[in-house]
DNA sequence: CTTGGCACTCAAAGATACCGAGTGCCAGCC
DNA sequence: GGCTGGCACTCGGTATCTTTGAGTGCCAAG
């Protein structure tokens, strides 16, 4: 659709313009190696590569800017060659290497961690239901009629799940089902069915069921919802300088649901890439998202990825968000660190 | 130290200033009613309160901005009435009577909250040893040399702590260190010294002792560090207009460590609030924090916080925070929402 | 001690001119 | 037909200068 000479001049442009925020004209372009025409020829193609939505002009006499359709043009011509640099190789190696603790920290870490890789914002979200093997069940009481369950799981991660019930229950009926699920549950994968036989005790049962249920559905009760880590949320100020952006930009970060929603719908849309107002998020108009699904023993457990202006390094960041989510899954699969 | 007039003229200065951020002029004091002076008097006292250091002028032919030392005197002199208005009550009181879930949500939520209420940003911190009553204690094992102690409170939090121990153990020894765990340390507190005898066997007494020396010694291993919860920063965009003074503010309320250094140094000095350079970080030589402790059944548990601009309304960010320390610990002090 | 008066200062806001990067278009050339 | 050099034109950005007005400091008189 666009042939060879307008592909390199707008690829250039997008280039250019990445480099320097500053509008891109025809004599800039026309010094780039391999392409050799006049600035006249580049000012023709550049005219028509305008009309077809590839670039504005910001004003007459000003040079071009992408529009997000030439940035997805670019995106989409970008050979993967999902290579970092040397230098943000070793950090990797080094951050990876010296990675450890609690599942929730090395996630928090983890996207501060992208932040300063790339210079841009990093967001890690953990889904809801980690499918992790279930090491350990047990039910605690809290009070007459509130139970806590806690689930530990095999890579180390700590599942708790408050439960209100109907009716009073005591120590005893808790301790009984406690044994039961423990029985029952230890060894399955969070988040599958289970089935547990009843025992014929209906209060120990209402309790298994209550607790088995909060497992099997996580979406129910506790904190199933997904979790959100951004970090580096600074870095958003020193990509845009109106001020009002980075207000607006700041705001989605702190809105977890929006996030989380944001980035199911890229996923489901089969893209790595959100460009400007690709995605639906108004506020957003000036920022790409770029993202990366990380597995855990082969299932899918989250994703990472990278919110940074529109104008940001696709090549390093999609680079970086892939080898980051391979290299969590990984961490994440070999189980707590000590291992 | 200063007399009726001058105290007067500069609670007006520094009013003004906290109100519309532009140098205040003599003229605009000696509007101020109740005080039946001429502008030129009220020149002559501000030349003072400049020399005083109260005060400084920009420029020549400027008004005058009060300096640290003006808020100082301005918030040591605020009659604390504790009171915030009516709709702000309202919210306090509609934010807690629907606040419920997790503990980690619950502090989150309420430093999003007091960000709204105050339109700064809100943080609120954790102290890492959560003085909670122990409810239950459970030994998990991961691997050959990895277990996890995980410890439920009354209050319903849920504490984990991960150990690497010096030699393999097998599943046996993990039992029975579990269940000679949970009958010594059911019921007491965490994080006080609690003697568990030994039970002769070497192997389980090791796993005894690192669980027992990890709930104790809240520092050693797992999450015992203090959790910070920061909410509402896009709001400090709006405080400021240059972007690189945002940018600094962000970059510090990213910086967990600083924060709650930054927040023990002031409740150590007997502060409640800290006024642009008074705390030793220079990235919030414009900020101020007003901060109140908060208790869960009657030990401290953490601290609630505002950061703003040094002209922040200081009357309301103080009752702010002073309401939502009291209610906070009294709705974590009642144990789990379900009660 | 207070006050009105007055000269002075200086940042901010306009006004004006200029510069130059960049465009569009055209006529000539390959 | 497509490419190129040339040229007139546009227009945002910068620099310079002026004006304006809020605000000060000081002084002499009340």
């Amino acid at each position: 659709m666009l042939d060879d000479r307008k592909a390199a001049i707008l690829r250039a442009i997008v280039e250019e313009y990445i480099e320097t925020a500053q509008p891109v004209g025809s004599v800039a372009v026309s010094r780039i190696p391999g392409l050799s025409v006049s600035s006249a020829t580049v000012r023709n193609e550049m005219s028509v590569l305008e009309r077809d939505g590839y670039l504005i002009q910001p004003h007459t006499s000003a040079g071009r800017v992408p529009t997000d359709k030439g940035y997805r043009f670019f995106v989409d011509s970008l050979t993967p060659t999902g290579h970092l640099d040397r230098e943000q190789s070793e950090q990797v190696r080094t951050f990876f290497a010296k990675a450890h603790g609690e599942l929730e920290k090395m996630l928090g870490d983890t996207s501060r961690f992208l932040s300063g890789l790339t210079d841009y914002a990093g967001v890690v979200v953990r889904q809801g239901a980690d499918p992790g093997r279930i090491r350990s069940v047990q039910v605690v009481g809290l009070s007459a009629r509130v139970v806590i369950v806690v689930v530990v799981l095999a890579n180390g991660a700590v599942e708790k799940r408050t439960l209100e019930l109907s009716e009073d229950v005591s120590d005893a009926h808790v301790a009984a089902a406690s044994a039961h699920l423990a029985r029952y549950l230890a060894g399955g994968m969070m988040g599958h069915a289970v089935s547990v036989p009843p025992t014929g005790d209906e209060m120990v049962d209402g309790i298994v069921r209550a607790a088995a249920e909060s497992i099997v559905h996580p979406s129910s009760g506790g904190d199933g919802e997904p979790q959100v880590f951004v970090g580096g949320a600074a870095r958003m100020a020193a990509s845009f300088d109106a001020i009002g952006t980075v207000r607006r930009v700041l705001d989605i970060l702190e809105q977890q649901y929006v996030l989380v929603t944001l980035i199911r719908d890229i996923l489901d849309r089969g893209l790595s890439v959100a460009i400007g107002a690709e995605h639906g998020v108004q506020s957003l108009k000036d920022c790409s998202i770029v993202i990366s699904p990380y597995e855990v023993e082969g299932e899918p457990a989250g994703t990472v990825g990278i919110l940074g202006p529109t104008r940001m390094h696709y090549d390093q960041a999609l680079a970086a968000v892939a080898v980051v989510s391979k290299r969590l899954g990984k961490a994440l699969s070999e189980g707590v660190d000590g291992r």
